[in-house]
DNA sequence: TGAAATGTTGGGGCG
DNA sequence: ACGCCCCAACATTTC
């Protein structure tokens, strides 16, 4: 009589470093299950973008298991127990989160399971470290990211493991992927989102093979460029799990990366280890300023400029630059991510969650952690966050990392022709110059929606409310 | 992982 | 030769 395990696959699409599939294989037979929890309190509903992106990465993800993936939908707690005596299974093992709502739900069934005699374990197959386990000399959290990173760096991380071998994939009703709807179809705005993004666990490999002989020889200059290929694109990937940051690392150190560049792009999955760690220490980062002297903070509401913000109809190119390309393939480059923040926090004083909203539901890329904690960054509200008086000039940041125009060329066709020394300001152009480039203000590409000089003296008034208000306890 | 305002320095034109 | 002014370039501070 053959032993068999529950495998409760959440963001850990993958079947290489999977500690949860590897402890559930070497227990004998695997019953491996996706469920989409619409369900349980406070889970976040999953955003366009991400719907989109599971879809291709759980038909990755059953393709590897020989088409065995069992996919219900409902409450996690019922369909686990349905499934326990569907297949006899005595044990269910999954991977960790570490969003507020997911830890309790996930604690509340590991507890009910216990119960009943069934045996569950937890493991980590998404962070670097657990985000527990990073303490200063004082035994506290940190507050600041360097310190953190050099204390995190030291400890080194772990090995990736391989795939299971002698994986034996137990069959149970499954519900089919296509009936859950997570693909657009009127109108189909990811229609061409394959030629960007291949989901899935041999995606990714594939994804980190390329940029690793490729484009991270220069990354630490080059990634600031977002006209040119020269960051990772991993980040989705690393979302969904299908590959792990163990995996990355490891593969780092063997790729012979010059050192600046190498560290360079392992700062950059140390941001993304400072985000958990974050959400872990305050739970409500995604909702809740992490500094509460913003909580003082006069936000505007314009549905207007919301929208203007979010077609990419501001007025200035490099900002509807980045807008747009976020709408027509799920990313934006991460400079221009933090330029478009600034300009919606800053210039329209709109409040940071209303961006944070609009990101979880576009970005292919989207995670409660790193979202939450980018947002709080650019804002000023959170922990280790850019000073709010660093307000970007959106003009002076389109001359700074797109010199030549290209990524405004890109993403607004309509300002193609407009010669190089107008591209990031058609609002300053002479008549005749707008003419010949088939540029008609107002019409064809908007006027700046607000005035540069007159929004950052605005903002700055506004967070004179912030500097006298006082603060909770504990910051 | 900023920008603007303000301060300082030094070279060149000029009386 | 010298002082004065202008201003660009760079540095510092302030938001």
């Amino acid at each position: 009589m053959t032993t068999t395990s529950l495998v409760w696959f959440r963001q850990d699409l993958r079947l290489a470093d999977n500690p949860a599939l590897a402890a559930a294989c070497a227990r004998g037979a695997v019953v491996a299950i996706y469920i989409l929890d619409e369900a349980s309190e406070g889970v976040r509903p999953l955003g366009g973008a991400s719907r989109w992106w599971l879809h291709h990465s759980l038909a990755a993800l059953d393709r590897a298991l020989g088409g065995k993936l069992v996919l219900r939908r409902g409450d996690p707690a019922r369909v686990l127990d349905e499934l326990i005596a569907e297949t006899g299974a005595d044990a269910v093992f999954w991977n960790r989160l570490y969003d507020a709502a997911s830890v309790a739900r996930d604690a509340s069934i590991k507890a009910a399971l216990r119960g009943k005699g069934v045996e569950v374990r937890s493991f980590n197959a998404s962070l670097l470290f657990e985000p527990w386990e990073i303490k200063t000399g004082a035994d506290a959290p940190y507050k600041v990211f360097t310190p953190f990173w050099r204390a995190a760096y030291q400890r080194g991380a772990a090995p990736p493991a391989s795939a299971p071998k002698g994986l034996k994939v137990g069959a149970a009703r499954t519900e089919g992927l296509n009936d859950w709807a997570l693909t657009p179809s009127t109108p189909d705005w990811a229609a061409d989102w394959r030629r960007y993004w291949t989901p899935g666990e041999a995606g990714a490999r594939a994804r980190l093979d390329a940029f690793l002989s490729g484009a991270i020889k220069g990354y630490a200059e080059a990634r600031d460029y977002p006209a040119r290929d020269a960051t990772s694109r991993l980040s989705p990937h690393l979302h969904w799990g299908e590959i792990s940051p163990r995996r990355i690392w490891a593969a780092l150190h063997h790729a012979n990366a010059p050192a600046r560049d190498a560290e360079a792009f392992q700062r950059e999955l140390g941001w993304r280890e400072f985000s958990y760690h974050l959400l872990h220490q305050f739970p409500d980062l995604p909702t809740r300023n992490w500094k509460s002297a913003f909580d003082a903070y006069p936000w505007r509401t314009s549905a207007a400029d919301v929208r203007a913000w979010r077609r990419g109809r501001t007025g200035y190119p490099y900002i509807d630059a980045g807008l747009r390309e976020l709408w027509a393939t799920g990313y934006m480059h991460n400079r221009v991510r933090m330029a478009v923040a600034s300009f919606l926090i800053k210039h329209l004083r709109i409040d940071w969650r209303v961006g944070e909203a609009w990101f979880w539901d576009t970005l292919v890329d989207a995670d409660a952690a790193n979202n939450a904690a980018s947002w709080q960054w650019v804002a000023g509200s959170g922990a280790d966050a850019a000073p709010y008086f660093r307000i970007f000039n959106p003009v002076e940041q389109g001359r700074k990392f797109d010199a030549d125009g290209a990524y405004v060329r890109r993403w607004i066709p309509e300002l193609k022709l407009l010669p190089v020394r107008f591209v990031h300001v058609p609002f300053e152009a002479p008549s005749a110059v707008l003419a010949q480039a088939g540029v008609r203000l107002g019409e064809t590409y908007p006027r700046p929606i607000v005035d540069h000089a007159e929004a950052r003296a605005a903002a700055l008034a506004g967070y004179e409310r912030v500097k006298s208000a006082v603060p909770r306890e504990a910051e």
